[in-house]
DNA sequence: AAACAGGCCTAAA
DNA sequence: TTTAGGCCTGTT
């Protein structure tokens, strides 16, 4: 891969497995957007990015020290996809499903931001995800001023901490207004650390976030996949348990993608929410 | 109108 | 250890 800059646009040549659709639809994140012209945008790590396909080339409207400083590394840009595909295409189901997904990429969210959208997900649908997500950030984050309009950075915990479910009503959250504010409260006095869980086995991870009220184990697999870049975590939702059922009679041990199950579950749920029997289905 | 949605918690077998 | 019912809210 090679990135240059240019008028005020990084460029990315020569890239293998990013194709940002597919990045941003397989349900790992909750707010990127694209207009009519495919360019999306989004806000992560207080930034706003533009970012977009431009025949071979990925192209990000960020000065070039921006795309070293968080964009590299959000878009996991120095991970061998193409390796892990083959990697974890162990039977001729996992071959067709990779080959689908191929493109996709697991961003490095930042993790108390993954924690609350997975709180938020339960029993959920994206549409509705995303609002509560945007209403979330409207209601407790920062202002970010752009040329075309003004986004909103994710709140701080110590904002969420600090308020209440009263408070907190308009954002229409539901059940889950509680939960994250516990959550919020729990990190923001320390007796959740989340970061220092990136350095602490997979068992002790989940267990700590299952220790807090409203995060069971699908929530706290997808903390740990997309919030610590864990990436032998392995959460399981309905489509999940479909899939397994259906190509695996029930039972799949995540150790036979060798410490990439994942990145394999990507694959499977990306593929598993396109099809639905025979019939390729819009995902949005 | 009633059921359902990318879970979790609690109570009860 | 597994299972049922309830939970906010919005959409079909």
């Amino acid at each position: 891969m090679k990135a240059y800059y240019e008028n005020g646009i990084v460029r990315l040549s020569e890239v293998s497995d990013f194709d940002p659709v597919k990045v941003f639809e397989c349900g790992q994140c909750f707010r990127w957007n694209a207009d009519e012209e495919g360019i999306y945008t989004g806000v992560a790590f207080d930034k706003v990015l533009k970012i977009w396909r431009d025949g071979d080339e990925i192209c990000l409207k960020a000065t070039y020290e921006e795309y070293e400083r968080i964009w590299r590394n959000y878009f996991d840009m120095d991970t061998d996809y193409e390796k892990i595909r083959r990697l974890v295409s162990i039977d001729e189901y996992m071959t067709e499903a990779t080959q689908f997904g191929a493109g996709i990429r697991i961003l490095r969210q930042n993790s108390w931001e993954a924690l609350c959208s997975f709180i938020i997900s339960q029993c959920n649908n994206i549409p509705r995800i995303k609002g509560i997500v945007e209403r979330l950030c409207k209601g407790y984050g920062e202002e970010i001023e752009t040329q075309d309009g003004i986004y909103y950075s994710f709140p701080d915990v110590g904002r969420i901490a600090a308020t209440s479910e009263e408070e907190l009503a308009p954002v229409r959250a539901g059940f889950r207004a509680g939960y994250i504010i516990n959550a919020a409260r729990a990190i923001d006095s320390g007796e959740l650390d989340l970061d220092s869980l990136k350095y602490k086995t997979d068992e002790e991870a989940l267990s700590e976030l299952k220790g807090i009220k409203g995060i069971g184990d699908k929530v706290a697999s997808c903390v740990m996949l997309f919030g610590l870049y864990k990436i032998d975590a392995f959460p399981i939702d309905v489509w999940m348990k479909k899939t397994i059922k259906e190509h695996y009679d029930g039972r799949l041990s995540p150790c036979v993608f060798n410490g990439y199950a994942g990145i394999a579950q990507q694959y499977m749920f990306y593929h598993a929410r396109s099809f639905v029997g025979e019939n390729r289905v819009i995902v949005k």
